[in-house]
DNA sequence: GTCTATATACAGATAGAC
DNA sequence: GTCTATCTGTATATAGAC
């Protein structure tokens, strides 16, 4: 592997566990086993490192609602919480990240920031349109605000995903809680 | 209002919201119209502020669950999920700061750290316990297990938290989420 | 208790050899 | 491209006057 490559890696593991500023460049590049001047040469600043470290760590960050034709609306949702909790499960260190950085002042890395704001809202929509449709086919309730309750079904899990990041051994393992989940706001939700 | 004070709630406020290594003495300092010196005299080290500051922040947590007598089951879940919610939006600030704590391996302040989560684990089983008393009573349905069905509640109600976090304005605001929750979570528990 | 002045360490960043 | 050596600023922490 190139050094680049290795100082990136590095400096993403580094930045992700210790946040920016508890990271000091002596210690990437020790980690890395490359002198500080090369991070410099490569990167320039610290703060341009950080913003490439940030591209690299965004940059699977899609959604793709693929597959869901063929399926009822009550099994569209639970397929579209699936996807989500998939993609978080599978991003977790990079999820936990960004987060963090979403708490602090320290460092709002604005474009990205808004880029990851944009995939959320288009996700709390596509939830909504799904409920909506539901209600129109007659196959879910219509007691309930199809935008509300998408906001709900979102906030559930990101809850569950801040659980876990809060420490195991939970007394509930995420998975369970996921399930309870679709049981309880999925599944309630259908018309007989 | 003395010195000593005056440094503390400086302190607090510019942990929170810079992070541990974000927030310089000198900053510290200036923004209380102190001397670096005097701080050291009064705290020691940097560490030590910390963690005064850290005990002063957690002192007013707690829980009180005081006058739920006299109120039915799913009232008194109702009523639960209002003092939490309360709860966080009155220490929103601190909330927010400890959570960034729990993200960042940076400083994990472990004795404080267990006893949030102690006061987290109290809550849910209080949940719990009143959802399986409402089995047995017959006001609420026998088809939802009450220790899962509380970690859900308690995660759709951190999840709606982090998300008023993230950023306004949001599509939805928390407080008709957490009506909604309300709604959906307790209130199609009844037994009619 | 509160200050100024200072010691020491390490941060981000540059110069220049190879 | 990669290094060693170095500059400059600022961090935590101390010494000692008042």
């Amino acid at each position: 592997m190139d050094a680049r490559t290795k100082i990136l890696e590095t400096a993403t593991r580094l930045f992700a566990t210790h946040g920016y500023d508890s990271t000091s460049l002596s210690h990437v590049a020790k980690a890395a086993s490359v002198s500080k001047a090369l991070i410099f040469w490569h990167f320039e600043t610290k703060e341009n490192l950080f913003q490439a470290v940030l591209s690299r760590t965004i940059e699977p960050y899609t959604i793709d609602v693929e597959d869901l034709d063929g399926l009822s609306e009550p099994e569209q949702l639970r397929r579209l919480i699936d996807l989500y909790y998939e993609f978080v499960t599978e991003n977790v260190f990079s999820v936990r990240f960004f987060l963090s950085l979403f708490l602090r002042e320290e460092k709002r890395p604005d474009p990205l920031f808004g880029r990851i704001l944009d995939l959320y809202r288009l996700y709390q929509q596509i939830l909504g349109d799904v409920i909506a449709r539901g209600q129109a086919c007659g196959t879910l309730s219509r007691e309930v605000d199809p935008g509300l309750h998408a906001g709900l079904v979102l906030s559930a899990l990101n809850g569950v995903l801040v659980q876990g990041f809060m420490g195991e051994p939970e007394p509930q393992p995420p998975q369970r809680l996921v399930e309870q989940l679709k049981t309880t706001l999925v599944d309630r939700l259908q018309v007989q």
